[in-house]
DNA sequence: TCACAAAATGCAATGTTATAACATCTTAAA
DNA sequence: TTTAAGATGTTATAACATTGCATTTTGTGA
């Protein structure tokens, strides 16, 4: 799917590009980039150094495939690469799982504020901490 | 003002955690830790370690008196002590000044979206980063 | 097919942000 | 004035991220 996004924008999804999405998606939880470090070593034999992943994740994230959460240094998969990066995200305190979601009234109340403030928006982060149901 | 409120509350805001408080005011933008630890021995002579930075930070958040802005690393003064951690930032990509306001629409939508996926809000990153009027 | 330029990756070092663990000092209250 | 809690000092290290440059891969045009 991810593939065929980047096919048609021109960019390419190589080996350790999608090998890490895959890593995000099977994870169900924000990633640092350690971990994702780790896990290639772990599952593929493959040694890389910092960079590479970090090179990753920032292709990844340009491609709207990836985010960052902010509040923890880590990485999930993103469920919209068409729209930017719009998403709101809720993470479990307890057990780190956590949730995209698109709000547009969310957006244009950000937008409004921005407006009256005088900025333009470039990059919204909203990321919500609490207990999931699971581990209330 | 912040005295009377740590006064108030029966937390001490010492000579450490004042100047860095007084600091934040001053910078009007977001403040690294490194930044802070740099400006108190420059200012006052004093030099300390990390580790007393971010426990004054920490102690300062704690109170409400100061924030995280996660997509920075760095620090902000808060506005609006007695409210929770309930702020919205708005951060200039080029020149680096913050705003903080309220929106307790925003807040409202940020529960009902938890309230749906099953969580319960604990804490919650909102900050958008964009152009100010001045730079734009 | 080959040469080549652009993009991607490898690699070493280092920069930046944050915390752990334990010692010492300060302060308010009994 | 003792004393216990809270605050700070100190050293070391953990965790997160980038710089700079070498090498490899890949798509493109001759």
């Amino acid at each position: 799917m991810a593939a065929a996004l980047c096919e048609t924008r021109g960019s390419r999804l190589t080996s350790i590009r999608r090998q890490i999405l895959q890593l995000l998606w099977e994870c169900g939880r924000p990633v640092g980039a350690y971990d994702v470090l780790e896990a290639l070593k772990r599952d593929s034999g493959r040694t890389v150094g910092p960079p590479t992943v970090y090179r990753a994740l920032e292709f990844l994230m340009a491609e709207g495939l990836a985010a960052k959460i902010e509040s923890r240094n880590a990485y999930v998969p993103c469920a919209h690469p068409e729209r930017g990066a719009e998403g709101l995200f809720f993470i479990c305190s307890d057990c780190g799982t956590s949730s995209e979601i698109q709000d547009p009234r969310i957006e244009s109340l950000l937008t409004e504020n921005a407006k009256s403030l005088g900025y333009r928006v470039e990059r919204r982060v909203v990321e919500v901490e609490g207990v999931c149901s699971g581990c209330d």
